[in-house]
DNA sequence: TTTGTCTATATTGGATCCAATGAATAAAAA
DNA sequence: TTTTTATTCATTGGATCCAATATAGACAAA
């Protein structure tokens, strides 16, 4: 409403994000446009955000195709963003955390403490642990007083993880998940008390750790990639679980 | 000559960060077009295109002005910056240098031993030996086979490092710079050891204690920010030195 | 004096026209 | 048949017009 320019693109990064728009396919201007019912000049501001962002990559004279990403690339990007973390990590046991902070935490740890207490998960836990998941390492992020940090994860933001939707494919494993989801649970556990007791090395050494985890997508990607499934950019995944 | 667009944003990127556009200037459409003598069409693209690299900051409804950074921002970047070098430094050990990158490298380490054991220093030299420093990093970076690490760097790259010209200042200090740049050429020597050794770990830990050296910098900029001293965005410390 | 509202203006946002470019294709020469 | 060259066409790039918006300033009322 307010800012109707940033609405395309919006608009468009979600297309691209749910899969609407598959990986590889390709977009050029005129058709998008109308496709959105706007003219060629937002989507034409739209295209190079997005390419800015690294969601579309430009072929010259031909327009854009969103963009594909290898089992390499995800890889890479999760130790990019393992080690920025990390970071953040320490920077925030090395401040203090504010009441306000420690308190979301601490009630975002208790949820997922009962959550895992009942021994099972279904989808909609999978579901709600991954927005917690993803609350939980946006806080100490913010936490960490370093805005660079947040910067310079946005470029990794959404590309380098690509997939069927995590969720769907989440469900034919919820056993693997649960163990999964579980330990990485534990895991923030030990980051949490790392930062609250002020012990930045540590609480970094975890978080580095934390990510690693997050490398079985990776080969689970890889597998798929074999097996020549289709993959499309997804941003659920953009974080560590 | 072949992207005229893409000459507009360099030209202005190359303007903010030489200074010619100082800190905190304001920056409309209309005036810069005019004074580029192009229309608005290749200024808007080129304004948010800069604003994503960071370079502007929008004022609602009143343009753009150049980004004003902070010594705290500064330090923060340099951080990150010490952590994404750290984890380039690690993969490129894990993995093996090419014939190419080995070579070069040694000749940069060569370079620098007979720059310093002349026992002095001069402004010139200060200019080649940021030159060869640069290219150092970035062969390292590049041998990560991590694209992940420079798309992330690239975010970091110009913005948080603000000052007068570095090499301005420099020229002040000579004494002081000949012996950090001393300093710093020796880690660069360790650096290479532990890469070419496969030694990742250590690879990772001198690269970051490298990184940290950096913060003298900061340090410096912060004391002209207490005097009120013009600072400008510039991209030659935008690596560790 | 202070505060609120209204108006004028500076400034960006979008649409459309024309120019330039580059890729694909067809045609011609080797 | 293969390679080169020329031509066509799809597509982006730039300029300018008009619309929308938000800020700043003036003026009036409390």
């Amino acid at each position: 409403m307010s800012k109707p320019g940033q609405q395309v693109i919006s608009r468009l990064r979600q297309m691209i994000l749910s899969g609407e728009l598959e990986s590889g396919q390709r977009l050029a201007e005129i058709p998008t446009a109308e496709q959105l019912s706007v003219s060629r000049t937002p989507v034409r501001i739209a295209f190079r955000t997005l390419e800015q962002e690294g969601l579309l990559t430009k072929l010259s004279g031909r327009g854009y195709i969103v963009r594909q990403v290898t089992q390499a690339e995800i890889s890479g990007s999760i130790e990019v963003r393992g080690v920025l973390e990390g970071l953040a990590a320490r920077q925030a046991a090395e401040n203090t955390l504010s009441k306000a902070q420690s308190n979301e935490l601490l009630q975002l740890l208790k949820q997922g403490d009962e959550l895992f207490t009942k021994g099972t998960i279904n989808e909609q836990d999978l579901a709600t642990y991954h927005d917690m998941n993803q609350r939980f390492h946006q806080i100490i992020i913010e936490a960490s007083l370093n805005p660079a940090i947040a910067e310079a994860l946005s470029r990794n933001e959404h590309l380098p993880f690509a997939s069927v939707s995590a969720l769907a494919f989440d469900r034919h494993n919820l056993a693997q998940e649960y163990r999964r989801f579980n330990f990485a649970h534990m895991q923030h556990h030990a980051v949490f008390d790392a930062i609250s007791h002020g012990q930045g090395s540590r609480a970094e050494a975890i978080m580095r750790e934390h990510a690693n985890a997050t490398h079985s997508y990776a080969k689970i990607f890889s597998q798929m990639e074999e097996n020549g499934e289709k993959m499309h950019v997804l941003n659920n995944l953009g974080t560590i679980t």
